[in-house]
DNA sequence: CTTGACTCTATACTTAGGTACATAGTGCAC
DNA sequence: GTGCACTATGTACCTAAGTATAGAGTCAAG
């Protein structure tokens, strides 16, 4: 299988199976006479691997070192769930802010009374503050 | 006022202002004869107010477009509105989908039982279960 | 034996919001 | 009159996860 079929299969570009193997997310293909790379069906697995991973939040770095650590067998598994809290704990953080932001606009487009018209209001209201 | 105390009491870097400045966020300052940047104390409270607007979660693209209608004056809040209001979706769109991660992981680190160890049984799950 | 589809490498570009550097000029104090 | 801090412009670099392009080679069908 060359990189063409792969990458239609597991659904994603050619550069990015090139891309995944020059930072080491998979392993060197093997190559043809051409030079071409080869491919089992394997590898469309695996890229199917990768694609969930991300979709759980995880970046290609992350992805990597779970992967590394996975080669590595049983004892390596409790720095795996490290990665893992390690995620929960930024995607709280994140989840936080951004909840915040939401509320403060939510907040401005439903009960806004201020003399300059929301949003630019949201803004300014500190400087007002100061200046009055 | 030159460009480093505008930065200083902003708490912004130098090279933050002149982009500003070259992204139309800020207008072009004043020179005094040698060329150099010259601003007056207004300037600082409207980077103030372009941080607080960022940490509402506004980007600078955005904020850029928020100004410019609001030196239109009121006949340009309803657009105004609009941006505000556009950015709510996205952030509940955001938010739902770091929520959907987040449990995934905590679901994973509290209640994997599989035979891979967490978190890479979350990505070869479908794998396995196509094997099987 | 040439056309078209595919692949190779290497490099540059993208978004967003900056930071850092190289090189040159300014301005003040000693 | 020199050293130091500041500023100017322009360019390159950073993260993340790719996409796009150039220029060259491969391969199968007509």
């Amino acid at each position: 299988m060359r990189i063409g079929e792969v990458a239609n299969r597991a659904g994603v570009s050619i550069q990015a199976v090139r891309m995944y193997e020059r930072i080491g997310l998979l392993k060197k293909a093997k190559r043809l006479p051409s030079g071409y790379r080869d491919y089992s069906v394997e590898a469309v697995a695996f890229i199917g691997l990768i694609k969930r991973a991300q979709l759980q939040g995880f970046t290609l770095d992350e992805i990597r070192s779970l992967i590394h650590l996975r080669e590595k067998g049983p004892p390596a598994s409790r720095e795996m769930r490290e990665i893992a809290r390690a995620k929960l704990t930024v995607l709280d953080q994140k989840i936080e802010r951004l909840r915040a932001q939401r509320d403060a606009i939510e907040h401005g487009l439903n009960d806004c009374h201020c003399s300059e018209p929301f949003p630019m209001c949201m803004f300014t209201r500190l400087v007002d503050s100061k200046i009055k």
